[in-house]
DNA sequence: TTGAAAGCGTTACCAT
DNA sequence: ATGGTAACGCTTTCAA
């Protein structure tokens, strides 16, 4: 293995002066630089990042706190890698199963400099104690956290729960069901609060017996479209489901019931997967990789003192087939 | 930030000895470990992962290499992550999107000693070059690489397949057809060999028209099923699926048809994942986790000197309401 | 433009 | 059981 100092000694130069050219900088005359590339390459030199990291204080490698992977947030995944990457910074994910003692170990590792920050997708941790390690690097969170101390880029769920009932009460539903996420999670008391204002806006019933809880898979969906169909009451007219893969579900079982769509049930999905395109599923464009990028823009002030703009983001509603 | 040194300085020891209480050395005093365990304690100290990384020549960290993270591989990804857990290895993932320049900089990355070893779960760049990186540090593969110098764990998926035919074919199957995953893989062909060698073995048709390549989805069973339907012959009597997921597509979309399963449809999954359970399908047990932990076996050795033994791995049949 | 040398925070070897 | 000190491989300041 070779190390700086070989090169230096070789090219005849100082390890200052290689460590230069290994840095771009521009005080480098062209033949001691073109010199000191050449035998780089003769003998397939490779800086070593930790003594690097060691040096600098710096490890270009940004935390992923989450209790498990799955569908819903991978594109957020996938966008904030693309967005680090884009920037040099490698992404280390920690998936948790939310296990404090797991998620302690991600902390803990800002702490002793393996990550420069982190980025929280989920985690049980108390905000307080989140907050405590703040003091060891920037640490930014995509749900929205209890603690103000802690930077999050949550869109609002109100508003995009608002533009699918003003889209589908206009077309004259009255009756509309829900099929929601986690219970007692912020998201889904918005929503929530989105459907119960807007109903009573418009003077029309708040169907507590059609909201579904706690639903998140296709499977979920065809449940919830049985379970819709054996109430004792009339079916509703359209039903917000809290993610495509629910709408899928929904759609997929409402033609095996043989309803028609929209005619008998129209049906909105959230988020806009390919799954809803592919389905010809109305759905809320919700800009997750945007939000991923705005994660990583808040990362960048304090990580690299570039200050870079949140976009202004919004949900969109994307009209298609089963509304 | 308090560093060895400080440490040092306050208990009135050397740093030599304050490194080996931090390394559970068994050559200090009681008196002097509780000491300086006090002061680390007071002072709040964390060792600099960097500094020991750059001492030691390791980083504890493995990396591994996939085109993008699905739930088909997240048994192996999650199964990986635990073992190296439990032997202090993290692990950091590389999703490449089959970008061979992507690839390299995880190549790279061993070179670099940013991480001690690499895992291929899937990637694109020629055996002969993934070759050329062993030298920087051990590399395992999961799906079967051309070349032998790149340990794997894959397992013979002919064994699994022809399990599932040994099953339906007993039980009076002749008209057998299949749902295939990548058409050029190893895996797929491995299987195909085992469905035309045994329907000669027992004198029964090979249904090539009852192919169906590049299924992986829900959707692409629902899809196959109706695809089955529209065929000009007979439906077949049974058909193995290239995974659960598609098992289940097959599955609602015959009862959506009003077919009876398994009478006049018998379907057999793979993999045995919750879906299947879920569902009561029929499926072959896969032990993708304990690939994973193989992986992680195989890299011990090299990595830590230690040899762990390669767990015998074996396809097992498991009979739900499906068959 | 270049060089010397002092860090960065550990580990590990050799003494004692 | 403990201490002194040379690595580990790079960056960065200060001089020249």
């Amino acid at each position: 293995m070779s190390n700086l100092e070989r090169i230096a000694k070789l090219s005849g130069f100082s390890k200052a002066t290689v460590s230069r050219v290994l840095n771009h900088s521009p005080h480098v005359s062209q033949e001691t630089r073109a010199t000191i590339l050449q035998i780089m390459k003769e003998l397939d030199y490779v800086p070593n990042r930790n003594a690097i990291s060691l040096s600098t204080g710096q490890t270009l490698q940004i935390g992923m706190i989450t209790s498990s992977i799955n569908e819903i947030m991978l594109p957020f995944l996938n966008g904030f890698v693309e967005v680090a990457e884009q920037h040099g910074f490698q992404t280390i994910i920690y998936t948790t199963n939310d296990d404090t003692s797991k998620e302690r170990q991600a902390f803990e590792d800002l702490r002793q400099k393996r990550v420069d920050a982190l980025v929280i997708i989920s985690c049980v941790t108390s905000a307080k104690e989140v907050e405590s390690y703040c003091k060891y690097g920037p640490i930014v969170s995509w749900q929205r956290m209890d603690n103000p101390a802690i930077g999050s880029v949550a869109m609002d769920q109100f508003k995009g729960y608002t533009l699918a009932l003003d889209h589908l009460i206009p077309k004259g539903h009255t009756r509309i069901a829900n099929a929601l996420g986690r219970t007692y999670s912020i998201n889904t008391r918005s929503r929530q609060q989105a459907y119960e204002q807007a109903m009573q806006k418009y003077n029309l019933p708040v169907l507590r017996q059609f909201y579904y809880p706690s639903t998140y898979t296709i499977l979920d969906g065809e449940r919830v479209m049985r379970a819709m169909l054996q109430q004792s009451e009339a079916l509703p007219s359209a039903i917000l489901c809290s993610n495509d893969h629910v709408a899928a579900g929904v759609l997929c079982e409402a033609r095996r019931q043989h309803l028609r769509v929209p005619g008998d049930l129209a049906i909105v999905g959230f988020d806009d997967t390919e799954l809803s395109h592919t389905l010809g599923i109305t759905t809320i464009r919700n800009p997750i990789a945007a939000q991923a990028q705005n994660a990583f823009h808040l990362l960048s002030g304090p990580l690299r003192g570039i200050d870079m703009p949140q976009a202004e983001l919004c949900f969109e509603l994307i009209e298609r087939t089963t509304t």
